[in-house]
DNA sequence: TTAAAATCAGTAACCATTACTGATTTTAAG
DNA sequence: CTTAAAATCAGTAATGGTTACTGATTTTAA
């Protein structure tokens, strides 16, 4: 993979938000810099870089795939009346190896991990708290 | 809802299979019985059925929904090699109480539950054991 | 400096799914 | 049983996110 001034403004476009954007969204975004980027090229590089393990493809309810610059173990919440994603910082790795040893008490396959997605409706929409 | 015999087919279909099909595969084998039958008449009642909580839509990784006609609280692995979906007989309603609360903990969104979905390979692609 | 490899912008194609059409079937009241 | 409104159908066009293709441009490394 070599280096492409678009790819690179990409990368850090995401590495500077922690909004979860889509593809459509990066697009709008790094064109403020660069006019002339594709929308094509943002699709391609998304893939490149979630492919190569330096972003996060996240998968949401609506069919419209997010991304996360943060590669670090973490979790996601998905809000099913705006669409939006928001980090949850919580450990869950002693969680989530038990579960894995648990399916796997349970089938002749082999698994590898599990994605935990939470959902719900997010303070955004629904204000709650102060 | 009325009835129809299309979509009586589709749900007796679903009923008889643990294969979590996709509304390809409901429709190649619903034809054979109804071979009139069109794919559109096919999700548009995958659609109604889920819709209404009479089957379970599963997302997977592919980008292709798979559907089951069992709606007790259980979870699914899906294979990253031939794409399969199976069942796993495990309870962890008590696990997924914990991680809800604890991710209620973290942040201001209402979270009302969490999706889970098991990954690996299937003994079918590659078998390990007896 | 230069040529091969990688990437680009632009756009067409892909594919799962949904929406639209006029015809047919189902339902429920008379 | 009629019969008319509502629901559903088959067939097909449209949608929308994503990927693939094109010839031109940029990057890399010798």
């Amino acid at each position: 993979m070599n280096h492409s001034r678009q790819r690179d403004l990409i990368m850090d476009y995401l590495s500077g938000t922690k909004s979860h954007p889509t593809a459509e969204e990066v697009y709008e975004n790094v064109s403020r810099v660069e006019p002339n980027i594709s929308l094509g090229t943002v699709y391609r590089n998304l893939k490149l870089l979630s492919d190569n393990k330096m972003i996060i493809r996240i998968h949401t309810q609506d069919g419209v795939d997010h991304f996360d610059a943060d590669t670090r173990d973490h979790y996601h919440f998905y809000c099913t009346k705006c669409g939006r994603v928001y980090d949850l910082e919580m450990d869950m790795s002693a969680t989530v190896r038990k579960l894995v040893r648990e399916a796997s008490e349970v089938t002749d396959c082999r698994v590898e991990g599990c994605m935990i997605y939470f959902h719900g409706i997010c303070n955004n929409c629904e204000p709650t708290r102060g």
